[in-house]
DNA sequence: GTTACTGCAAAGGCTTTGCAGTCTG
DNA sequence: CAGACTGCAAAGCCTTTGCAGTAAC
């Protein structure tokens, strides 16, 4: 019998927190249970808005810094923007990007074969402590691509 | 015997400006001519702290507009920031990034193999439309990992 | 002369900081 | 309890917008 992931989880975060020596509180409890459930690359704004609907107490403050404070740890990402506005990624397994120069979308993809990309010598060479990677495509999305037809 | 290359980029300049229909001014070409000359991500502000030194007079907002402008007309870029400021890219050649999480900083680095990598089944099925790619390196600067030693 | 650009000023949006009250461990 | 966290408010940045005057074509 399998064992719900939801506890697993959680279980999980609070080990993360106590090895960083965070407290756990309800506010960050929800606020990791908002990001796992989610596959977007949401800005604070979006999470808070999505998390004020059931936890209407909440502060934006609460939750931006809570974000910030989980990417300092690792259990969160901070995605690459051209927005200006800051973006996470609650995907830590390692993906590339697909990014809408139009609409500024950004959607996941997998590749095994991007994962493992042999690092080029001009890293090495720049003394470059590398770790990690992503690829990112730029284009132009298919619904873009659709409402440009209409035109 | 050669031509000289300011001469040169600053005719082609013109001539793109032309093709879009911008006005040529003073402005924007001191502004496309510091660009030449570097070879950073610079952020407006960081343009515009450079070339008031050489033209008192031009303002911030006039900087930041150009640089949007030039943007627009493919003559700059602008770069993925993790930062929340937006910072350009002057080399429009393919290349790619080293991203030291810590500092920000971004240098750049050229990888022809990485150039031509062959894009993967996912975009297709996406009926993504494909315009270029580029390969972020995450890790630690040189700088920045001489320092820790150091502490 | 028209059309577009500049510079100034103000507004806007997102992020960060300070602090008193509150809660976790 | 001590130290850390929350929520509120204000301040800080960077970016964008509106407009009158000015300059390019």
């Amino acid at each position: 019998m399998e064992k719900k992931t939801g506890e697993l989880q959680t279980e999980q975060f609070m080990k993360r927190c106590r090895e960083n020596r965070l407290k756990v509180t309800p506010q960050r409890l929800a606020i990791y249970q908002e990001l796992v459930g989610s596959s977007e690359h949401p800005s604070a704004d979006r999470v808070y808005r999505n998390i004020v609907r059931t936890n209407p107490t909440i502060s934006f403050d609460t939750v931006n810094r809570t974000l910030l404070t989980f990417a300092e740890i690792g259990v969160i990402d901070t995605v690459e923007s051209h927005s200006g506005v800051r973006r996470f990624d609650t995907d830590l397994a390692p993906h590339h990007h697909l990014h809408c120069v139009q609409c500024g979308s950004i959607t996941d993809f997998s590749d095994p074969m991007l994962d493992t990309l042999p690092l080029p010598e001009a890293v090495n060479s720049n003394r470059f402590q590398a770790l990690g990677r992503r690829v990112i495509i730029s284009g132009i999305c298919e619904t873009c691509r659709q409402s440009a037809r209409k035109e």
